[in-house]
Formats: C-alpha cells, structure tokens, sequence
DNA sequence: TCGCGGGCCTAG
DNA sequence: TTAGCTAGGCCCGCGA
C-alpha cells in the first residue's frame, strides 16, 4: 500500500518502542502504520577507555541496552580524522533524558550529542522518510484497530521511501464556538457556556457543506442545524462529528489563541461536575488538550494537522488589522456577520430571525475560516517545505525555520559520520548573542537623490546562497586563522578562514547546490507541466526551496541554533560586501559606456571605430541594497536621453550585456542578473524609493509603480496618506504631472480641514492609524499613542486588547502631548470626539509628500496654501513664486540642459 | 534648537 | 511578534 505521511509518534508495547505513522492512502483511506524494531541512541565523545566507559555506563543505567564505539566527526570545525566516540542505544526514548545529564557528568566525558532528537524525527531521518512523502509498505498484517480511529490500520516492518508528486486528497474541517458572556464582556470558561459549535467541511461531511451545533430549540432552520438542549451534550457531539468525519487538517480562525482552550477547559469543567463528554479527537483517541507556553498555545491533535489560520495569515499578509471580519474583506472580499457583544444575549434569547441570524453568522465563521485556508492556498507551501526539508507537516505549519534547516542538516550530518550538537542552553545563547553585536550586514549604498529615467534594476540571484557555495562556507569547513597555509585556504574580508573544497567539500554548500539545482529543475517541469494541480504543486515546490535556500544564513548567526558560527556569518556578508562595492566599480569604471549597434550591445573595446547611428550609453550607479545595483543609463553628455530616445528593449540589452560581464568575472555558481527596466525612478533616501517599473513577461513587458520603504506600504500610516501618495506618485511618475500632484494634495488638505464626521464616513476611516501592541504595557519605556488606547480601552470595557493585537487610534482635538490624545476610533464615532485636523494636515500628510515634492522645488507652504483665503485661482502664481523653473518646464516643454541644478525638474521633458 | 533613545516598521 | 539575520528611516518626547 502506498500512503503520504501525515504525522508521526511512538508508543509503547512490551517495554518496546514501536513508531507509528499517520497517513492517507492512495485510495482515500486514513492509514496508521505501526513499525517496530527501531532504536533510540545518542553519541558521546570522551577522554580515556571507551571500551570502559562503556561497560561503566550500561553497568549504571537500566535503561541503557547497548553500546558501540564508533567514529565520527565533531559538529564545528574542519577535521582531518574522525574520533572514537561511543553510540549508546537504551530500550525506550525516554532513557535518553533521563540519563543524559548523569552520563554528561562522568568522568572522562567531554560533551553529548544528539540527546534531544525527537524518536520519531530520528525515525524519519534514519529512513529518509519525510513529512508528506510517500512510502510504500510490504508484508503487512492487519491489525485490529483498537483505540486507533482509522480507517486502515497495519503493521510491517517493511516500508520504504517512494517518488510521487502529486498530494493524497486530505479531509479539511473548520470550525468556530460561540459562547454566551455575562453582561456583554468577554466571556470565561468558567462560568459562560458554549451556545453554539459551528463547522465548514470539505470534503462534504454526510452531504453537509457546513453544520451548526445549537444549545436550544429553534424553529425554522434547516437541515444543516442540529439542536442539543444540553451544553454538555453539544459538546460530546462536537467531538463525535470530529471523529465520524476523521478530518486530516483541522483549522479555524484563532483557535489556538481561543477555542481551543476554551472548550478544553470547559470540558474539563463539565466532567468534574458529572457531565460525561467524550472529547477524544487523536486518531490514537487522545483527549483534546493544549500546552501553554509563554505568550503562545501548543494544540497536537495525534494523526492530524492543526492549522490556526490567524498566525499563518498575519506571517504571510501585511495587513492593518487581523480581525476576521478585516482579513475576510481584504483577502477574500467577503463580509463577515457579526452580532455585537452588547446584543448577543438578546439574539440567543429570540426564538424567531434573531436567532435565526444568529446561527448564521455562526456558521458564516467557519466558511470563512476554510476558505481562507483554501482560497488562498495557504497550506501549500507548508506542504511544500514538509516535503523539502523533510519535517512533519505540523512542525513546518507551527515551527520556525530553525526547526527545518536543523532536520535537513541532521540528516546530512548523519550520511557524512558527523554528529550534531544539541541545542545551546540559556547561558551559550546570552553569550552568542553578545557575540552577535559584530555580526555585519549587507552594504546599502548612498543612492543619488531625485527622480532619474532609464535606470536598469540589476540584482544577484540568491547571493548569500551562492556565496556559500562559491567560497564553500560552512560549519564543516571553518578553521581557526593562520591554521593552515594560506594556499590552503578562502579567507573572508572579514578574516574567516575556510579550507577549499578540495580539501573538503562543506556539507552546507553541498545541501544548499543540492537545493539550488533541485529548484532549476522544479521550475523547469512547472514550465512543462500541463495539468494545473500539478502546476500548482510545482510552484509551491520552488517556492518552498527558495525560502529554504534562504534559511541558512540566517540561521548560521542564530543564537540559540544547534550550529552557530559568528566566523560563517561574518564571512557570508563581508563577501556580499565586498562583491557589491565591486560590481559598482566595474559598471561604473571598466565598463563605464556601452554602445548599441543594430539591436546589439558592445563595449568600447569590442568595436572598432564608432559609427553614426551607434547609440552610446553612460552608465552609473544610482543605488543599490544588499545583492541589487540600480545602474542609471544616460547620454554621451552625462544627460537623461530625450523622450523616445532609449528604449525598454535598449534597457534590456545594456542590462543583459553589463550582468554577463559581472558574472563572468564572478565565481560559480554567483550570478547577476537583468531584473527590469525603470522608466522612472524616484530616490527618496536608503531604502526608501518608487519605481515606474517595466519587467520582462514572456516577449513583452509589464508595467506597474513599484514603492518601497515609503509611507504607503507603511502600516503606521493612516489610509489618507497613503491614497495621496500613492496618487502623486502615479502622477510624478508616469506623468511628470507636478502641478496635477500640488493640486491634490491642496484638494484633500482642504478636505480634511472641513471635516465633517457625520457627513463624510469614508474619510474618517482613512484617518485611522494602527500600530502593533507589541509588548507588556510596563516594560515600554516611553509614551505611545496605542498604549494610550490600550488603557482606555481597558478601563472602559474591562478587557485589555492582547499582546500582538494592531491597534487603530485616531489624534483627537486638544492640548497636550500628542500621545495623550491619540483615541479609539469606535469610541470618537459614537460619542462625537472631535478630531485634530491640523496633526493630520501637518504631521500626516504634508511631511511624506513634501519629501517627495520638495525634489521638484514645491514646499510645504505651496502645499499647505488655504483656497478658501486665497482663492482658486492663486496656484500658478505661487507656484511661479516658489518655483519658477519648475514651471518653466512643465509649461513650455523646454529640454532643459544642467544649468539649474537646484531642482531635478529642470533636467526634464515631462510633457514629450 | 538639537541630539539622542525608544519604538515601529520596512528592505533585503 | 508565537525562537533566522542586520541596516536604516522617521516620529515622538525629553533634556542639555
């Protein structure tokens, strides 16, 4: 039978360990594959008679059942010989902590390896089975299923690894709980009921698309509503459908922050006072339960996948606001149903529509809930990184990438006799992180300020990737300096030496070619690929391998990595440096100009003479961030071309010829890339700028205004600035518009001035700010606006928003410090809280725009002007006033030469 | 008035 | 933010 792994465990059967893996088969079933015969371990390197110790170790612990001297390789470091090590295998998992530190104290022993890996990642990686893979099983016996709630369930010792792309069709349920607080607050599980269970399956669960589960009677709902009049007995046929339905993932909309704890403790509490609910969900029939663990809440429900949707949505899509009902509107462009808090009782209490409704909205959570999930696609990728790094599905779903990077890495480390370190304690991670205040980072250079034409946006491919491979970088092949000959070694500009490949090939830039050449490939069959799930899954593949490829820099400076090396780190972005600096001087000084010839681009030394028609181009840089190097193109004269002069094509072609010769002078497998081609650019300052952006798309090319860093894609902005922004952006850019810009601008300003709340709704939402709760109130050491609204909101309903939660505040009318009169926006509707309209003209508004309108000459008081005082017609004058040249160009279409340089307007032809 | 630290959020 | 990394802009409030 082959089946796809889901999860993963082990339990125990006469004092032996068997490894039991959850799946779905390739005929729909779900699968438990109990394995026996596999052992857990762990490694030890001492001073002295191994043989000895050995004999003293099986001798003192019971749990110990054998041991082995064997060699290896240490974790760090370079090394010419392997070490006698001793392999010491006990009976059952849990032996391994329960002695380790006993053993790691002995005398002679110098340190412990591999005493925290979970049995059944050891299984996988001793396997080479991943997480949703597919195996194959042989041999098998059937099994009575017992407490196992699985279709199939089996035994064998024979499985084995097998290649399939395509993923099993999994079972999906959401679900959602409404519960009836007291007195319109936040309800507790120990005292407020839940009133209603509401699901969303997909498949169709016994013909119901959704289900509602009501703690009361009511007429006139339809089939997909079940009435139990006991809160106890709705419950018991919650977890009753989970199990009938036997869901592979289980998701919902903060279910982890809420539901589930909810209804855990609530169970809890029923059964204590006689209610006898059966709230097994495991597919091994374990009990439903949660862990806390600082700030966050662990749910493992056995055999199954649990999904909370809200931390996977909040990772993925920079939103203002994360409430269902703002996720839903955004991402999905539905609405969510709501029934206020305040008016919650009296719905339930209804016995007509109100109730009616209120059911509804309850079922509307869960739909909204899978179709997040679903719509947009969000387990994919997770499914994708499974299947790369090899990690349990719920381990790359609620893990980090700490968790994927280290199976990966275990996983080589084993096939190479090297073993792994365990995980840093608290006092290594606090001295790493001291350590880390000399990890560098990329190089960001000074960018030429000002709007610019015909700039060509090159960038490396994946540079800190490549550049572990290229200098074969890693934890295997790090020496201490002045070690070895200098022949004999890479050293970094930031002094860290690496023994070449010859010598030792690293065990990083091998996985990462590994994963590099895979994703070649990957995209190569999704190019080829003519069925649109395949095409899909293809996608998610490249997508999962590039995010792993991306993974091991960072986690190479990670205080609290099993693998830690400042030295690798260090190297990896000095080099990166290093390498942009150099690319700056060879576009700018030895390649310096190139020349276009019949739709042919060639250096001044490629040719022979120069003829008429040849265009030639004068390359600089005009900014450039990390692994990207934005090379402005201008003429002989060191001026923009004239309109219509340097085409996208001519882009193309000088950025195709400049990244060729780049990477030719690079080593492999380092690449610099022709990106797309700026129309227009606009430099604000270090990452902060706009594009009119042309990117090549299959023959032809795609347009569209790229911004970065600046105030529009910056949530701690309100709405307003960003729609002008985003507005005059679109006008400087594509336009050359400046005029049409300061008229916007002066039209909102004055409508804000005239504010009216009543009238203008719209509006009012756009002034409404959020900033992140980030932290416990006490440890902030200043003043700010949201924790101000955090208070009051605290002190007006009793419930404080939770750490983590976006928090929307408007500026309100007064004196005082800005920060006291920041407000909750629902509390200034309802109560009428008159807004400060001048902090949002001079302090929302003006600034962001002047710092883009200032490189064209206009001011804040040309912006800021009052057309009530002044009139409408006062514009061009002052404009004239302030900037003369600036309107000078725009009016009078003059090609302007570099005589004014005090305004970069004047170097244009917008209107051509 | 200016410089600085805290805070937030973004680029890469 | 609920365990990859650094660079860097800008706002606010505070104190010299």
């Amino acid at each position: 039978m082959n089946f796809q792994i889901l999860d993963a465990d082990y339990f125990r059967e006469d004092n032996q360990p068997i490894i039991r893996i959850f799946g779905r088969s390739e005929d729909g079933e779900s699968v438990c594959c109990l394995v026996p015969g596999f052992e857990p371990y762990f490694y030890l390197s001492a001073s002295g008679d191994l043989q000895k110790l050995g004999e003293e170790i099986m001798e003192r612990f019971e749990g110990v059942k054998t041991f082995e001297i064997v060699e290896r390789f240490e974790p760090i470091g370079y090394q010419e010989t392997k070490k006698h090590m001793l392999k010491i295998t006990t009976y059952d998992p849990g032996n391994v902590p329960e002695i380790r530190d006993d053993v790691a104290s002995m005398l002679g022993v110098n340190a412990i390896y591999e005493t925290d890996i979970l049995f059944r990642n050891r299984f996988l990686i001793d396997k080479g089975f991943k997480g949703m893979g597919w195996v194959s099983t042989e041999m098998e016996e059937p099994v009575p299923n017992g407490k196992i709630l699985c279709e199939r369930t089996i035994r064998t010792s024979h499985i084995s690894e097998v290649q399939k792309i395509a993923n099993s069709s999994l079972k999906y349920m959401a679900f959602d709980i409404e519960c009836l607080p007291h007195d319109g607050g936040m309800p507790t599980p120990d005292v407020s009921p839940v009133i209603m269970v509401s699901f969303a399956f997909e498949p169709a669960y016994k013909g119901h698309k959704t289900l509602v589960l009501v703690m009361k009677e009511v007429e006139g709902v339809d089939e997909d509503v079940e009435m139990l009049p006991e809160e106890s007995d709705l419950l018991d046929r919650f977890f009753e459908i989970i199990r009938d339905y036997d869901p592979d993932v289980i998701t919902g909309y903060n279910i982890n922050g809420f539901d589930v704890p909810y209804i855990t403790d609530r169970v809890k509490l029923l059964n204590e006072s006689g209610s006898n609910i059966n709230s097994a969900v495991g597919r091994d029939s374990r009990v439903l339960n949660y862990r806390k663990v600082i700030n966050r809440t662990i749910v493992s429900i056995t055999g199954r996948v649990v999904v909370d949707s809200l931390p996977l949505i909040r990772q993925q899509f920079s939103l203002k606001r994360y409430t269902l009902r703002n996720v839903s509107k955004e991402l999905l462009n539905m609405e969510k149903l709501d029934v206020d808090a305040a008016d919650m009782e009296e719905h339930w209490n209804d016995s007509g529509e109100k109730i009616r409704k209120f059911i509804d909205y309850s079922r509307r959570d869960s739909e909204l809930a899978l179709d997040l999930l679903l719509n947009l696609k969000l387990l994919d990728k997770y499914i994708a990184l499974s299947r790369v790094s090899g990690v349990l599905l719920q381990d790359t779903v609620s893990g980090g990438q700490t968790n994927m990077v280290e199976h990966i890495l275990l996983t080589e480390f084993g096939k190479q006799g090297r073993v792994m370190s365990t995980k840093p304690d608290e006092e290594t991670s606090a001295f790493r992180r001291k350590q880390n205040e000399e990890l560098k980072g990329g190089a960001v250079l000074e960018p030429e300020k000002g709007l610019h034409k015909n700039v060509i946006v090159l960038d490396y491919k994946s540079l800190y990737p490549t550049i572990m491979m290229a200098h074969n970088l890693c934890y295997t092949t790090v020496v201490p300096p002045g070690k070895y000959p200098k022949d004999k070694v890479i050293r970094s500009p930031s002094k860290g030496e690496f023994v070449k490949p010859e010598m030792f090939k690293g065990i990083v830039p091998s996985v990462l070619e590994a994963l590099l050449d895979k994703r070649v490939e990957t995209k190569k069959l999704m190019k080829q690929a003519s069925d649109e799930g395949e095409s899909q899954v293809l996608d998610a593949t490249q997508l999962a391998l590039k995010i792993l490829l991306n993974s091991f820099y960072g986690y190479s400076g990670y205080a609290r990595a099993r693998l830690y090396s400042l030295q690798m780190a260090n190297s990896v972005t000095s080099i990166g440096r290093g390498n942009i600096a150099r690319t700056e001087d060879i576009v700018c000084n030895r390649i310096g100009k190139v020349i276009i010839r019949d739709n042919e681009a060639y250096l001044l030394d490629e040719i022979d003479e120069l003829r008429d028609n040849d265009k030639i181009v004068k390359l600089s840089v005009a900014y450039g961030d990390t692994d990207s190097v934005f090379v402005h193109c201008k003429n002989e004269q060191d001026l923009e071309f004239e309109e219509g002069v340097f085409s996208l094509d001519d882009s193309a072609l000088v950025g195709k010829k400049v990244a060729s010769i780049v990477t030719a002078s690079l080593p492999d497998p380092m690449e610099l890339e022709f990106e797309a081609a700026a129309k227009r650019i606009l430099l604000i300052a270090k990452k902060r700028y706009a594009q009119w952006i042309f990117e090549p798309t299959n023959g032809g090319w795609t347009d569209s205004i790229k911004v970065k860093g600046l105030e529009t894609v910056r949530r701690d902005w309100c709405e307003l600035t960003s729609k002008m922004l985003n507005r005059v952006l679109e006008l400087v850019l594509k336009e050359g518009d400046i005029e049409g810009s300061v008229e916007h601008v002066r039209d909102l300003v004055d409508r804000v001035r005239n504010l009216d709340v009543k009238k203008d709704a719209n509006l009012f939402e756009d002034l409404v700010l959020t900033k992140n709760f980030s932290k416990s109130p006490s440890s902030y050491k200043n003043k700010q606006p949201h924790l101000t609204v955090v208070e009051n909101i605290q002190r007006r309903t009793g419930v404080r928003p939770s750490i983590g939660e976006r928090i929307p505040f408007v500026i309100i009318a007064g004196k005082g410090l800005f920060v006291d009169r920041a407000e909750d926006p629902d509390y200034v509707r309802e109560n009428n809280v008159p807004l400060d309209v001048d902090y949002y003209i001079q302090k929302q508004m003006l600034p962001p725009v002047e710092r883009i309108l200032s490189v064209f000459g206009v001011d804040m008081a040309t912006l800021n002007h009052d057309s009530k005082q002044k009139g409408l017609f006062d514009f061009d004058s002052s404009v004239e006033d302030n900037t003369p040249a600036l309107k000078k160009v725009i009016r009078t279409k003059e090609v302007s030469t570099n005589e004014d340089q005090k305004t970069q307007s004047s170097l244009f032809d917008f209107y051509s």
